[in-house]
This record gives structure tokens, C-alpha cells and sequence, in this order.
DNA sequence: TTTGAGTATCGTATATTTGACACTTATGCT
DNA sequence: AGCATAAGTGTCAAATATACGATACTCAAA
């Protein structure tokens, strides 16, 4: 059978063999960032079953037939963290012919940024068996999912050049030298501390806190807020972040 | 029935209500970009019948079992307009839960580019009910299909600054005048002559050909053609293509 | 209490990029 | 020959980016 699915000749309806094109599972995969102040993370899942066990997983789950995509991702976001509300983008679907044993299923991938200060796994999910592992160090990761990671971590880089979204994976009150920190690895480059220092404030998106750090052995630097509220407002004039 | 897909406790082949779950069925959907000279147009279908009868539709199809989403789209792209081996890009997959009166439908979207004085309808095929639309004169649309439209837009005026892909919409040879047009309709913004000429020819992307135009009455302008093979090398030099 | 290590923060000098605009050149038409 | 039209080039000032030195501040050891 050979049919356009828009084709205004054909009725679909007609075709009872329609019924072999309704055979797919659906799942998502989220891959799920933070950062601990050194590294750049993942929240991966160990496999205790074959196939691929023993190996890294990117956690995700079916997509239910009355649910939505992004819906179940907040799901296995939730009961894999304990978090609501956070940063999530799709990313991309994979839908290979062969990419998973138990059937034809595509995957819609997204990835999520957290404060890693912030999660919590419950003890009693599957979050037992999940751990932050530093994005240098990734072992063999099971079915497409070393593909997957490298997507979003291509996206991430990208996003985060032209969004504020580096925010979302610190503590809401950070430092300058935090931030660059978090930059430089990120991105993999240096900045030089006084021009990045300038080019940031110049955008006028942090909030100056009346608080500095606490217990170190230096001139502790001063604490700073994102303010979301500013960025709304200088989005709508056209103005953009960058770099 | 919850269980977390991924989650190494639970395999689910000892599941036997799993199959509800693999029951949805996955198309895809190409938004197909053209460049007449003087507007941005898309290769729209009328559709024929209910549900959106006479409504625009983007050129879609469900993917077949044993078919990967890549070559289903390619596949649509080749009925529909005689054409391969085009742009194709991934767009954003679309899995609300009622956006198909059929079934659950999730549909991936594409895009794409193509030359349009290259496009050749078969006679035989939906081509027929196909037409190319001025960006800017779209009507109604099927389904959620301005929202994917929308998505697609933007996509391409984003990807359009960054990547050298604004020649998959130019014929093989064509003027720099001819480059800037298509630039401010697609952008919406107006460039200087002389400094969108500098910075196009200092990337050093065009060859120049030994041809002018002709048949115009006042200086004939220079034709320049892609050249991709460098655009290969100084990218993998870390160089990219910017505005 | 003094002093030095280690950063934070600020200022300035220089290089590079961008944007505006005017001027010159080539072709067809009348 | 002269005019209309668009191609193609040169210059300069303003804006931005980059480099790097100077100073300010805090802690902790002597």
C-alpha cells in the first residue's frame, strides 16, 4: 500500500489496512544536565537487564496513548528528581528502523537543565540506580543514546551562546567568577575574566546582591541573581543575549 | 500501568498490556521552501476532503513500518516533486494527543530547500493539487499546520544567519544582488550594498565566475556560484558562516 | 599587628569590526 | 552623445572587542 497521508485524492478511511501503520510505540528520553561548580554532568541510568547491561542509559519512558510528550518527559522528570518546573526543550525524534528490541519505537529526545543543589531523588523510584556522571568521563551507552547525548550537548553549547539559560544550572545566587566558570567548561574556552566581567553587567540582566561569599580565605566577590523579568523586557525591544 | 522505560528494575516484556502502548502511528510532514526571485514561497496541498477540506496542508504521509523517518520524507519529497537528494532538516516533532481525527497521530516535521525553477511536478501524482504560496499570503491551514509552518520559518531565518544554506534556494548561478535579495525578504531587514558585498566575498564561499548577466539595460553584474568544497575546508579550519 | 598570597574589580590603550555614504564604472535605450 | 539604472569600490568615523596593567579588599600566617 501506497498512499500520501495529505493528499486530497486519497481517504484514508477507505484503506483498512491502515490499521499495520498504527503499530509504533513512542518514547521520550531526556537528557538531564547539572552542574556541581567543576564539572558539567548528566543524570544517566545504569541498565540491570539486557540488553546493554551494565551500560549507561538516558532515562526515559513509553509515551502513554492519551498522554502528551512533553507531559511524560515532566513525568519521568519528576519521578526521577523529585523536580517540577524546569527547563526543557525537544530536542529531536530518532526513529530508526532498528533502534529497540521490543519494537519500532521512535524516541522524542529532549534535554533539561537543573540546579544539581536542588535534586532530590526519591528512594523509592528507579532514582537509586541513577548517578550524575562528569561529561568527559561517559563509558558505552546503551541503544543510540551516546547519539543522543552528543545532540544535546552540540544543542546545549549552541543554546547557551544565545540564551541565558546557563542560569538554570546554577544556584540562584552565583558569583561572576561561577558563571565564567561554568562558561568556560561548558564551551570549552577562556574568557578573560575582566572583559567577561564587563560584557555580562553590560547587559544588565543580573540583579547586584548586598551579600558576598561566605568562608573563603580571599576577597570574597559579591552574589548575583539572574532577573528574568529584565530579560523579558529587553527581549521585547529586540535586544538579544550573546555569548 | 506506570512503569519508567529505561528504569533497569522493570522489563517490560513481563508486561503483556504493553502492546496498548504500541499503537500510535508516527508521518511526517515537509515544509518545502522556494525563492522565486522576488518572494519566500512554500509547495502547499489543497486538501479535498473533511476534516479542513479546502484548507492548505503541508505534504505529509504516515511512515510505513518498516521505514525509517528519513526515507518516508524523502520519499514524499520525491512524489511530490521529482526531486532528490535536497535539504532536509529535522524540524520538530508534533505529538499532542488530538491533533489527528484518525488516531494518535505524531508527526514529525521536516524542512526543506529547493531550487524552485528545478521543481517538476509529475503529472501523475498529488503534484497536481500542489502550489507554491507567497509566505506572506498563507490562508487558513489544516490540523495544527500554521503552527508547524510558524516553527519552520523561524527555523530557517535562524539557521539561514549561521549556515551557508541560503544557496539551496538560488539557482546554481546568480548575482550578489541577487544573494541580498533573497537575504532581506527572508530576514526581513535591509543591508547595505556595499557592506553585505564585503562581507559575503571576505568569506571567500563564492567562486566568481567569468560571466555576466545579461540582457539588462545598465551594468551587467558578475554571476558567482557556491563553492562548497571550500566551505568544507574552513569549516573543518573552525571558521562558520555568520550573517 | 604586620605582611603577603590570592582574588575581585576597575580603567585605559589598542586593535578590529560595523555602518554610512559618496563616488566611479558599465550597459542599454532614446 | 547623453541619460537612466544598477554594479562595484574607497573612505572614514563610530562602535565593539581584546589585552593588560593598576588598585582594592580579605584572610591567615608570622
Amino acid at each position: 500500500m501506497k498512499t500520501l497521508f495529505t493528499n486530497p485524492k486519497v481517504n484514508p478511511a477507505d484503506h483498512p489496512d491502515f490499521d499495520q501503520f498504527f503499530s509504533f510505540g513512542i518514547s521520550v528520553d531526556c537528557v538531564v544536565f547539572g552542574y556541581d561548580g567543576i564539572d558539567v554532568k548528566v543524570l544517566l541510568i545504569e541498565r540491570g537487564t539486557e540488553p546493554y547491561l551494565g551500560h549507561q542509559a538516558i532515562p526515559g519512558d513509553l509515551v502513554h496513548p492519551t498522554e502528551d510528550a512533553v507531559t511524560a518527559t515532566q513525568r519521568v522528570l519528576r519521578d526521577l528528581t523529585g523536580l517540577e518546573n524546569i527547563y526543557l526543550e525537544q530536542l529531536q525524534t530518532f526513529a530508526g528502523v532498528n533502534r529497540h528490541p521490543l519494537g519500532r519505537v521512535a524516541t522524542i529526545a529532549y534535554y533539561s537543565l537543573i540546579k544539581i543543589e536542588d535534586y532530590n531523588p526519591r528512594p523509592s523510584s528507579w532514582a537509586t540506580d541513577a548517578q550524575w556522571t562528569a561529561i568527559q568521563n561517559l563509558g558505552e551507552m546503551a541503544f543510540d543514546h551516546k547519539e543522543i547525548f552528543s545532540t544535546a550537548l552540540e544543542r546545549l553549547q549552541q543554546r547557551v551562546r544565545t540564551q541565558p539559560i546557563g542560569f538554570e544550572l546554577l544556584p540562584t545566587e552565583f558569583t561572576l567568577a561561577d558563571l565564567q566558570h561554568l562558561y568556560e567548561t561548558l564551551l570549552n574556552t577562556q574568557f578573560d575574566k575582566a572583559n567577561f566581567r564587563k560584557k555580562i553587567l553590560a547587559m544588565d540582566l543580573l540583579k547586584p546582591l548586598e551579600k558576598t561569599q561566605k568562608a573563603v580565605r580571599h576577597r570574597p566577590a559579591r552574589l548575583y541573581q539572574f532577573d528574568a523579568n529584565r530579560y523579558a523586557a529587553l527581549t521585547k525591544r529586540g535586544i538579544h543575549f550573546e555569548l
